[in-house]
Parts: structure tokens; sequence; C-alpha cells
DNA sequence: GTCTATATCTCGATAGAC
DNA sequence: GTCTATCGAGATATAGAC
């Protein structure tokens, strides 16, 4: 089963974005990853190099929180799943030689204050995690204003230190933001007394 | 007093880099900036374009650390001084029309992965403000590795919020850099119960 | 050291045959 | 829709007069 032109566009065009950013990455390089002919690209997207990234950036962002529901949802509560989402991004930024980090950082802060059809792109990729974020830890007992300030809290924390640990190539700050949220959830919802009573452990739940 | 053309070439440069990134930055919009003709470029910096780059985040990043002093030096306590430090990124954010924020963070993950030159000038900017922090807070007593930790505590949640602020034109995420700082802090180092004695006050102290 | 002119290359985008 | 050839502009870098 052969991937369609279009659909390849955007997941090559992706990849190169998030390593090289936007002015980074040439359309010839793009044509070239993707094994399209060159004039197929501007068939496909007429707005050219920009439509395509936007699309592109749009789709990696929203594919990119799958991590969440991945890490929590077998964690036996909530500071354990904030505990296992760093050191997994620990895990992932070494296994792939600190080059898979954000799909979206780089060009964010590229674009923030140089391309407004860009940087409107990151910010709903950033609003879309928040959202998706407040839905999903509310499903998990959380009240929704908490509920977002956690994912707020992941994120702002995980982008962060993916900007240090890319940059020196340590872990060092992916095991601080890891300390940073735990002790922003723990002053906010006091640790779990020791069960007194309802054996049946919550799973991810309130902490 | 005219500025000399090299430096004029160096601080131009780091501002352009930090709106525009390394590849969105080229060296006509430099020379022009500076004010300079072309190959007078080439004369100071035989490297061209790379070694240009790579003093302009060195010079741009040892500068940017005059920040603590100016905020910590007349905070009363170390929380204090943590929240003044995120409410000013905040409102320097904000009147820059969220322009100008880390002068090297955009930098920092394009050429991650792309420029190993760059990288290390980047990584080098990064270590020297660890070094600077952990003297500036031993200095004002905290034990050498807390001090360490809180500053690389600051950073991450500094870059981490940028990124988020930038894109979304918010100050959301500062906000929250600034809660997760302080409730880290307190964790580690506990309040300051009410003075029981011995009234004049720390300035900045551990407390 | 300063400055101009230019070489060489690659960029994003388009035209138009098929 | 696919693919090739090419455009004009801009990139980085260099040569060499002054």
């Amino acid at each position: 089963m052969t991937t369609p032109t279009r659909e390849r566009f955007v997941t090559e065009t992706a990849q190169l974005l998030r390593t090289q950013g936007y002015a980074g990455t040439g359309v010839q390089q793009i044509v070239a990853a993707a094994k399209a002919p060159f004039g197929s690209l501007y068939h496909h997207f007429p707005g050219g190099k920009v439509d395509l990234a936007a699309e592109a950036i749009r789709t990696s962002g929203a594919a990119y929180v799958a991590l969440v529901p991945a890490i929590f949802d077998p964690a036996p509560d909530l500071p354990t799943g904030v505990r296992a989402f760093f050191t997994a991004a620990a895990a992932h930024l070494v296994e792939t030689g600190y080059a898979d980090a954000c799909p979206i950082a780089t060009v964010a802060l590229e674009v923030a204050s140089t391309n407004e059809t860009l940087r409107q792109a990151t910010a709903d990729v950033f609003d879309g995690w928040l959202d998706y974020g407040t839905a999903y830890f509310s499903g998990r007992g959380l009240p929704a204003r908490l509920a977002r300030e956690l994912t707020l809290a992941l994120v702002t924390a995980l982008e962060g230190a993916f900007v240090l640990d890319q940059a020196t190539r340590r872990t060092d700050a992916l095991a601080m933001a890891g300390e940073l949220v735990s002790a922003w959830l723990a002053a906010r919802s006091p640790a779990p007394s020791p069960p007194e009573e309802s054996g049946s452990g919550s799973r991810a739940s309130a902490g």
C-alpha cells in the first residue's frame, strides 16, 4: 500500500521542520525526502512552502498528544505518571541522539516574530494540547481548572528542558522538569495518605 | 564616540539571531544593520557567517546573566526574588510585543542537530548561566548544590514558558513557571517561619 | 583596513509538455 | 495529476582596487 503523495509531503516536511526549522528547510529537500516530482508540491499546496509547513505543523502537533495517554494510562497514580512522563522523554531524547524532541518548538520560536501564519499554527497546536490535557485529566478525576494547569505545567517544563538538554546533550533539565512539576502538583493536591479504606487503588487518580 | 565596526557586527547579529534564527538571517541583512561594507564582515570574521554567529551567541548569552542580580539583589528574600524574576520576564515580553525573549533559544533549537559549532556555542552559554547562578546564589547563602539546582530550575522554567508564550502571545506559561519554581523551592527549603528574633531581615537569603 | 563588484550557488516558484 | 526545465531573486563568499 503506497502512501499518497500529499500525505508523504506532510509527513516528511514535519520531520524536517522538527530538526532544521522553517528557514533551514528547503523545498527541494522536501521534494527529495517525499520522493515526489518538484511541481507536484505546488499542485497539492498552491500556497507553496508556507501552506505545506502550516499543515505539517498542525498534523505533527496533533499526533504528539498521543504520548499523554500512552504514559498516564498505565501509571498507578498521578505523581507516578508525572515522573514517568519526564523519564520517558529523557529516554527518547537519548535514544534519538538528542534530535527528536518537541515536533514544533524549533519552528515556533523561529516564526513567532517573523511569520504570522505559521505562528498561528504553532499557537493552535499548543492550545490543542492544553484542551486535550484538560479533557484527559478531567476524565481522570481532576477538577477542570487543575487539569488545565497541570497540562500547562507539563508542557512548560517539558519545552524548557528540551531547549537546555538538546543544546547541552545531557538530561539534567528533564530531570529537573520532573522535580518542578512533581513539587507543584504535591503543593496543589496533597500527597495521598496511606489508604485507610476502599482498597482498590484508583488508576492515575488525582493523587 | 563611534562603535567599532567589529563590535557592531556582533551586536546587530545577536539581535537578528534572537528573532529570526540562524538560517533565517542573511549576511546582507547583517551588513545592512551594522551599516558596514560587505567585505568588512569577512575581514573581521574570516570564517564568515558561522564565526560571526558563534561570537554573537556567546556575547549576548554572557550579557543576559546580568538580569539575575538586577532582579534578585533588591528582593527581600529568595521566594520573592523568584516571583519577581518571572513577573519581570512577562512584563518585558509584553512590552516588546512578544519579540524579545531568550537571546539564544531560537538558535539553540535550530542548530542543535544541524551545526555542531553553533550547538557548542549555545551549550557553553547555558553552562555559563548555570555557573554564574551557582556562584550568585551560593554567595547569598545557599549550599552550592541547591544553588545550582535553583539556577537550572529558573532557566528550565523560563525557557519553556518563553516557547509557549511567544507562540500564543499570552503570559500564562510564565505565570505557571513562577508557580513551578516557587513550589519546588518551597519543597527544598522550607518556608521561612515568622521571625521570632533577630529583626533585620536577610536580603535574598535562603529563606 | 575599507569598500565595490562580482562569482557561484541555491532558493522558492512557475510554465507548460505530457 | 505527473514531471521537467527554467526563471528571477537571493544566498554566501571572494577578488582586488583603493
